[in-house]
DNA sequence: GGCTTAAGGGGATTTACTTCA
DNA sequence: TTTGAAGTAAATCCCCTTAAG
C-alpha cells in the first residue's frame, strides 16, 4: 500500500510504540530521545530547506551537519511524492501534540529529532507547528471573544437597569418637589399623594440603594404624609432643589452614554466588571 | 458542500557571515 | 591587524490562501 510505505521504516518504531504505551510526560519528552545528544550547536538549517551539496563547500555555516540527518533525508527521495498530500497518522499527531504542549516553538534540533522519531521530513514538522500555532491562536481568540461578549452583555444589562433606576428616581424627585411646593404655598394636601409609577416600577418595587430608599419611603407612604419626622417645616432644605440637581434632565438623551463612562470609573465588585479591573479582562486568556 | 488540515507563498524579522573602509 | 558598519543570505515567523481528504 502506498500510504504505509512512507512510514514503513525503522524511524517509526518509537512512534508506533505509542499505540501500546502511555503518552510520555513532559519531563520524559525532554529527557528522552526528542533531543539530539550529539547534535552540533552550530546547526542552523534543516535538510528539507537547504541544498547541502551546493552550500557545504561555500558556507561554513553548514559544514557540521549531522550525517545521520543527510542519510535520513535521502531515504525520502525514493518515495516522497509532493503532489500527494497525506494526513498525518493519529500517532504522529498525538506525538506532535505532546511536543507542542512542551513548547509551541520549534528549535532546529528539536525539529530534526521529531522528524526522525515520526518518520517525517523536518519541513513537515515545522509546517505542522506553524499550523498548530495558528489553530491555537484562533481558538484563543474565539475564547476571548466569548468572554468579552458575555462581559459586554452583562454591562449592557446593568446599564439598562441603572438607566431605569435613574428614571425612577428622577420621577420621585419631581413628585416630591411638587409636594414641597404645595406645602410652601399653604395648600394642604387633600388626599393621599398618588405618585406616578411607571409600569417598570410596578414590576420591581424593591429598594435600589440606601439613598433611594429614603426618598422612596417618603413618597410611597400610604397615608401620603411625608416622613419628615418632627413635622418641622424647615426640613424643606432636605429637598431643596438646585439647578445643578437636575442638570441631567436637560439632556436625557445623553444620560446613557454618560452613565456608561462614569460607571467605569467607580465600579463596584458586583457590577458588570465582575470585580476585576477593566484593563485586566482583555488579557485573561491571552497567554500566547 | 462544508470542514479540517497539510502545504505553498509572500512579507517581515532575526541571525550569522562576508566585505570593505 | 583590528574594528565597526553595511550588505547578504538563510532560517523562521506569521498571515493568507489553496487544495486534498
Amino acid at each position: 500500500m502506498e500510504g504505509s510505505s512512507i512510514y514503513d521504516n525503522s524511524h517509526m518504531t518509537n512512534v508506533l510504540l505509542l499505540k501500546n504505551e502511555t503518552i510520555p510526560s513532559t519531563s520524559q519528552l525532554l529527557d528522552s530521545s526528542l533531543w539530539l545528544p550529539n547534535s552540533s550547536p552550530s546547526f542552523h538549517g534543516s535538510a528539507s530547506m537547504v541544498n547541502f551539496e551546493e552550500n557545504k563547500s561555500e558556507r561554513p555555516l553548514f559544514t557540521q551537519i549531522d550525517t545521520k540527518l543527510e542519510n535520513f533525508s535521502e531515504e525520502f527521495d525514493g518515495f516522497n511524492q509532493p503532489e500527494k498530500k497525506r494526513r498525518l497518522l493519529p500517532d504522529q499527531v498525538r506525538f506532535l501534540e505532546k511536543s507542542f504542549e512542551v513548547d509551541n516553538k520549534l528549535e532546529p534540533e528539536r525539529k530534526v529529532q521529531l522528524a526522525k522519531e515520526l518518520g517525517l521530513q523536518p519541513r513537515q514538522v515545522a509546517i505542522w507547528f506553524q499550523n498548530r500555532r495558528a489553530r491555537y491562536k484562533t481558538r484563543l481568540l474565539e475564547k476571548e471573544y466569548d468572554s468579552l461578549k458575555s462581559s459586554y452583555d452583562k454591562l449592557k444589562e446593568d446599564c439598562a437597569s441603572l438607566f431605569k433606576d435613574n428614571e425612577k428616581l428622577k420621577n420621585e424627585v419631581h413628585l416630591l418637589n411638587e409636594k414641597l411646593l404645595m406645602r410652601k404655598n399653604g395648600n394642604p394636601i387633600s388626599k393621599p399623594f398618588e405618585p406616578i409609577i411607571s409600569p417598570l416600577d410596578a414590576q420591581s418595587k424593591k429598594p435600589i440603594s440606601s439613598s433611594s430608599n429614603a426618598a422612596k419611603s417618603d413618597v410611597s407612604d400610604p397615608d401620603g404624609s411625608p416622613n419628615y419626622t418632627d413635622g418641622n417645616d424647615d426640613s424643606s432644605h432636605v429637598f431643596e432643589p438646585e439647578a445643578s440637581d437636575f442638570s441631567q434632565d436637560e439632556d436625557d438623551s445623553l444620560c446613557f452614554p454618560k452613565l456608561e463612562v462614569e460607571c467605569c470609573d467607580d465600579l463596584q465588585p458586583n457590577s458588570c466588571n465582575l470585580g476585576f479591573p477593566v484593563q485586566d479582562q482583555g488579557t485573561w486568556f491571552w497567554q500566547y
